[in-house]
DNA sequence: TGATTTTGTTGACATTTATCAACAGCTAAG
DNA sequence: CTTAGCTGTTGATAAATGTCAACAAAATCA
């Protein structure tokens, strides 16, 4: 079990990223609860509702497809410092295609659905808060769809080489493949070609 | 020149998504002004800031980049009824890296950014309503990613087949190819191998 | 620690998709 | 009507990437 050590990250991040007084920010911390997790936990599991916004105060969570032959394919890493959960599903709290997992160890905090909603009414600037989260999670998402669309797999690899170098430390080499949309294979050769 | 000859489907469509007042409608309406579009015409261009919101009435727009030899690709296609622009400068208003423009004949309303912040003023509740905008579009950009990732070239065909087959009646061929990420000669072949 | 599983690399080969070129059909303009 | 441009199709070929298999290295766990 990872037990959280300290949840000085989210308060940190609301002080850097909002306006919002001490006592509001006290307010928002307390309302996210620490979540112990094993290595490699699945938080969300393809067929469950997402019920949590996940907080990644330590690690990455990954969100990932699964299709018909088993392949995983992530949709999106979440680093410390971000939130996250599979996204379609919270919001309409319904069945989710995609499953939430944390990539070995990972310190998180959670806050349901519903907490979320009572949030909003305790600390009124918190929706706008959130809907920069949102906001950025779409311009960053945007982003993500140019570079499919529109560069090969090694611009794609040397792109995400000069964006996110910490990922090719911190992450397995599977987890960033399937991020970049090719086979592990794939990623070993453009490594080796640098 | 094609001048929009109704306003009515931003109505409809705020008539239907929210549950805003006759009287908010109108005043929301109002601040959206008809703009007359010639063929093809370039409503923002790469390099310049996204001043404007637009709602198509009537038609669609693409969003598009492009790379170093000049091909273009298209990162979003909005059709009638939604509502779009180079989102991420318009909502940092910073350089956009895309174009947007649109395709053949097509009937617009606009918004500058700084009216749709007295917008969020007076008509508090849309703000509410621009937050949904903002999670059904990402929600959407979140579907694409997972295509582009996880399927090829002739799943992601036949998946837009049936999710979207208007788009095939009435968008040029050479824009869907783009917006699948695939050329327009493998989008040819894929049509006749069925 | 040693055993076992996971992760990463490399090679051979198959498949997918892009590129380049030619051409047919259609449309718009003079 | 005729020409020029645009759109879509098809073929030949090349390039990119995936698949399968074998193995090496590293991490995890009992």
């Amino acid at each position: 079990m990872t037990k959280p050590t300290t949840i000085s990250v989210l308060a940190e991040t609301l002080r850097k990223q909002s306006s919002l007084s001490e006592k509001k920010i006290a307010k928002v911390v307390a309302a996210y609860k620490p979540f112990p997790t094993k290595h490699n936990q699945v938080l969300v599991r393809k067929g469950d509702i997402a019920k949590y916004l996940y907080f990644v105060e330590k690690g990455y969570l990954r969100v990932f497809v699964t299709d018909a032959s088993g392949n995983q394919f992530t949709r999106f890493l979440i680093e410390g410092g971000m939130e996250g959960t599979a996204f379609p599903s919270f919001i309409s709290q319904k069945i989710s295609s995609a499953s939430v997992q944390c990539v070995g160890k990972a310190e998180v905090l959670r806050i349901s659905y519903d907490e979320l909603q009572k949030l909003y009414q305790a600390v009124p600037e918190f929706e706008r808060l959130y809907r920069k989260v949102i906001e950025m999670a779409y311009v960053s998402s945007i982003h993500r769809i140019e570079t499919l669309i529109s560069m090969n797999s090694r611009e794609r690899y040397l792109q995400l080489l000069k964006e996110k170098p910490k990922w090719f430390q911190q992450l397995p080499a599977n987890v960033i493949a399937e991020y970049l949309g090719i086979t592990k294979e794939t990623l070993s050769r453009l490594k080796s070609a640098k």
